[in-house]
DNA sequence: CCGGGAACCTGATATATATCATATTCTTGC
DNA sequence: GCAAGAATATGATATATATCAGGTTCCCGG
């Protein structure tokens, strides 16, 4: 259960493979093991956190409550991300919420120890920001497909996102299980709206379904939507 | 008109300002000063940047096309920003078009000189990953705006921003002069939208304008708005 | 295996916003 | 100071999406 972090292959996908084999020692020692079940939250926004979570296991959804009462899902982070880097770095309280979207596995690592090597470990700090500066394109493009594309090419968009970075089982059909609700967060929409524009995709051959799975029957399309035409 | 950086003060509201001075010295002898005139761009998203460019003067908006052919704005950059550092950091083309919304004088530095101090100089790293981290939590409330609230109210919030950030003379008239279009493009909306919009708070007297200027008259109402009420 | 709650689905309708068309006003170069 | 083009304004209409309301199906705990 609580393995080293010097051994951990999660490590290798984020920023902390830049640390030193001190760092890391110091790390796993700090460092505990939390299991977060499906739904269970990680942090609220608003929370001070004393720390960044690392994802071992299991994927978590980064959304803001809005002032009309619903969630945007900003960002899902999977294996190997770690969350709440960004408040610890601006020294601010969390910005969004992380909640588990399945079963998860996490690493609480102590803001000290992070803070220290960010002053002391130029190749570390430096690989930190280079994460950032990604996830700051990925958001800049998030704005502009918020704001340009319907609803319509952002859901076709969102099912080709869950396909690329979490794959689809030997039938065809998205690992990763999000529910409508969840997805209509994710491109900010009615879950109604949603729910409309997944049976017509349905319909058009583009998507299947099986139970609550969902697969992509039609790439081509699903991208030429996308792409506008 | 070419200045020294160690002289600089615009210097003192962003990154550089944790520069050693031999890291000052060294920015001041590559650097090159340029004038942009309004409308002009001082680079384009695709463009591979040799460098960034620190903002002495002037106003440019950073916007992306998007596949329906509209020009969506994501930032708007003042003195003392830097430009294009995300683009290299991440050892990539530009993602954003700079351009001048006004008359604009800014230092060009070469990327060599940004880079080698991030490798070697941890309290620079950790100011340029800080007002990054300050750039994504911007980023991500645009997102959730983006979704979440109405044109009108996106609208409103845009003219208090323009007023916080960029102030008002003696009339109460906004100093930044953005065209019915940019602030279209801000919001991301049809400019005529915009403009409807815009004779609605004036009808309601939320604001006022005199030729293209345009003036908060009810700062409380827009704020109300705003905040859903 | 059954009951009940949550998730999903679909229809009718309301509403915000985009689009198209045209008029008016500014602004800038000559 | 005027002509011409750009920016602003406004009306009519189309369309995408939200909202409300009532279903059906799924799935889990007992």
């Amino acid at each position: 259960m609580s393995s080293r972090c010097e051994q951990c292959i999660i490590r290798k996908f984020n920023s902390l493979r830049a640390m030193s084999k001190e760092e890391l020692k110091k790390v796993s020692d700090t460092k505990s093991t939390k299991v977060i079940k499906k739904g269970e939250s990680i942090f609220e926004e608003g929370d001070k956190l004393g720390g960044v979570y690392c994802v071992r296991d299991g994927v978590s959804k980064l959304s803001k409550l809005s002032s009309n009462g619903k969630d945007q899902i900003v960002k899902l982070a999977a294996k190997g991300e770690v969350l709440g880097q960004r408040s610890v770095i601006a020294e601010e309280t969390a910005n969004l919420s992380a909640v588990a979207v399945n079963d998860m596995e996490v690493c609480f690592i102590p803001k000290e120890v992070i803070i220290n090597s960010l002053h002391k470990n130029p190749d570390f700090t430096f690989e930190v920001l280079r994460h950032m500066a990604h996830d700051l394109r990925e958001a800049d493009d998030v704005i502009v497909n918020m704001s340009q594309k319907t609803v319509k090419q952002r859901i076709a968009e969102a099912f080709l996102y869950l396909k690329k970075n979490y794959g689809e089982d030997e039938e065809g059909f998205l690992l990763l299980k999000l529910s409508r609700e969840d997805i209509a967060n994710v491109v900010g929409t009615a879950t109604e709206s949603c729910i409309r524009i997944i049976s017509e995709f349905k319909k058009n051959g583009y998507l299947k379904t099986k139970g609550k799975k969902i697969g992509i029957t039609d790439h081509k399309k699903l991208q030429d939507l996308v792409d506008g035409f």
